[in-house]
DNA sequence: AGCAAAATGATAGACGTCAATCATTTGTTC
DNA sequence: GAACAAATGATTGACGTCTATCATTTTGCT
């Protein structure tokens, strides 16, 4: 039984082809009786129309963009590996992907890259980025029919039709729960650090950590927050000074500038903290298997990459977004480390 | 600057039409030079063939099977959930997949799935299920030209092209770490479960927990495992008795049978020990919100199914296959559980 | 009934590739 | 240089959809 075509849904219909593709594509000047007896058809035969036709007839080739951090963070630069990695393979289906750079942090450079991309013809277009000028600049395009997916952390609704990334909440949440399982009933006492308090991915970890441990683990207390602005020099002097003031049982980093915290750790004295960082780099991944760090929560930018050009590709060829279980962060321990040699 | 298309290549490499065609697809009859030609001009211009066109100049579409156990465990259904969900969206790009299943552990019924699968046309098969009769079944259809996934847990190499899986030693390495991690350096005893020794996922948990259990938690005893043939009743009685004879601090369950396990955890006097199991079914998650469970090691089949198809896809069209990141199985705790309802 | 507007039918040329046919050119061998 | 095989060129009709054009029919309205 062959897969029924625009023809064959025309014929059932009792139309022409074209106004079996006038419903279809909503070209309008069809009467309601004609579009009603069309959709029949289309829901008997179990018509769906063939995209790959659809597209090679339309000579349309699918534009995004990625417009990303600069490799600064190994983060995004797992993230820029994977879609070159990505890049021939896609290609061969008829779509195409540009990756944008910008400074980290600098609003004005990623308002410059998205400019860039303004009046370009993207059908799609995917950011890691935040700034009041990019949100307008967002919107607008979303507005002449641009769909963007922000990831790793999310912007405001009206600048962006989907989100792919993590809870930072419930990363929070977990890791406080690990923290309080490894004290065993034990009393104990958490540093925390962070890049800056005003990235709200690190105050929603923060958030979530302290949820969970004021309720469930109140017999271990919490030192204030020691901010490094992801700087591992700022990492290292601070953590430094915090250890010798109080007798930390656990450590947790919801930013960067994890090898300022390795160095420390790995030279502490004493009972080994109970350490926990996010992201799984390179220094990182040494760490764990040596047992300086205990546990990583890593976002598998890998994953969220290609998530990412799922979704745009479905939503710009107008199909239903393809089901996407939630995000759960990988948490890695010196054992399940991925073989995959990551940067 | 448009893509370039065979025409181009052809014009270039200074030879018609046919003769691309005839290197391109490796018609032969081609003199060694013109070969040369076509491929130089092909690097030149960085063409791929637009494999939309080509499936719909061939009136090709992609034929799937997937052969899963009945439903009867949650993991399973997970899959046929996740398949059926993925179905429409599928269709719309030419690809069909036809689920069969058959009874779970048995090796005849699985035999009958797939040799009712055999001349059917099908262009790839992803299995989850094991026998001598259904490797060599798989055996001669992978020689006749279809490509074969082992899902889940691995098959003898002849009769799979790919394997999509956790790694279960890994998964039994993490475990004990952290189990080790939740005992904080004190002394304690593991009571160990499994449906059965002889299937080969349950043995790699056990041995690779064993592992390092002995090497970086030698003051942690293990006891001996408990069978269960997966059967919750089973698991109900024979914990129960285990427990009563030792004084445990942690439960690590690597098969199913869950539902007797949490039963009598929910019941245990004294101080709860830390418990650990394998996959998120609804009983499970709800024990892991209740507190009774500390931790649950999850493949997250929805990942899985979805990899396979990406898989086969990719290899059935002659394209090298996708980058995929090592499966890293999801360690759920109480707070970072989907908020996806599962069944 | 007559007229304009709306709806429909019929058809054709792309899109990039495959697969096939048939005619023509090139190369090899004696 | 004749005879034959091998290689090449030229061309055509699919595949399923889009898009456009133009002719024809139906409808609604006075």
């Amino acid at each position: 039984m062959r897969t029924p075509t625009l023809h064959d849904v025309a014929h059932l219909a009792g139309v022409s082809y074209a106004t079996a593709d006038r419903v279809l594509n909503r070209r309008g000047n069809v009467a309601e009786k004609s579009v009603r007896k069309v959709e029949d058809a289309v829901h008997q035969l179990g018509y769906v129309r063939d995209i790959a036709a659809a597209n090679l007839s339309r000579k349309r080739r699918q534009r995004l963009a990625f417009v990303l951090p600069r490799r600064s963070h190994p983060f995004f630069g797992r993230m820029h590996e994977q879609l070159t990695r990505a890049l021939p393979h896609l290609r061969t289906a008829r779509v195409e992907i540009d990756i944008v750079d910008f400074e980290a942090f600098d609003a004005a450079s990623l308002e410059a890259a998205i400019s860039g991309l303004a009046d370009r013809g993207y059908h799609g277009i995917a950011v890691a980025g935040h700034g009041r000028a990019a949100t307008q600049m967002l919107k607008a395009m979303r507005e002449a029919g641009t769909r963007i997916v922000s990831l790793v952390s999310d912007r405001p609704e009206e600048s962006r039709d989907h989100y792919i990334g993590i809870d930072n909440v419930k990363a929070g949440r977990t890791v406080a729960r690990l923290v309080g399982m490894a004290h065993a009933g034990q009393t104990g006492r958490v540093v925390l650090a962070a890049g800056s308090m005003g990235a709200s991915d690190h105050a929603d970890r923060i958030a979530g950590f302290r949820d969970v441990m004021a309720r469930d683990f109140p017999s271990i207390a919490i030192s204030d927050v020691i901010e490094t602005r992801d700087r591992s020099d700022l990492m290292h002097t601070r953590l430094r000074e915090a250890l010798t003031e109080v007798d930390a049982t656990a450590i947790y980093n919801v930013g960067a500038g994890n090898e300022g915290l390795i160095e420390v750790a790995r030279t502490a004295e004493g009972r080994r903290p109970f350490t926990v960082v996010h992201e799984l780099s390179a220094p990182c991944r040494e760490a764990l298997e040596e047992g300086t760090v205990d546990v990583a929560i890593d976002q598998r930018p890998e994953i969220e990459t290609s998530r990412a050009i799922a979704w745009l590709r479905a939503v710009v060829d107008d199909l239903p977004p393809p089901p996407a279980p939630e995000l759960i962060p990988a948490i890695y321990v010196r054992d399940n480390l991925p073989d995959d040699s990551l940067l």
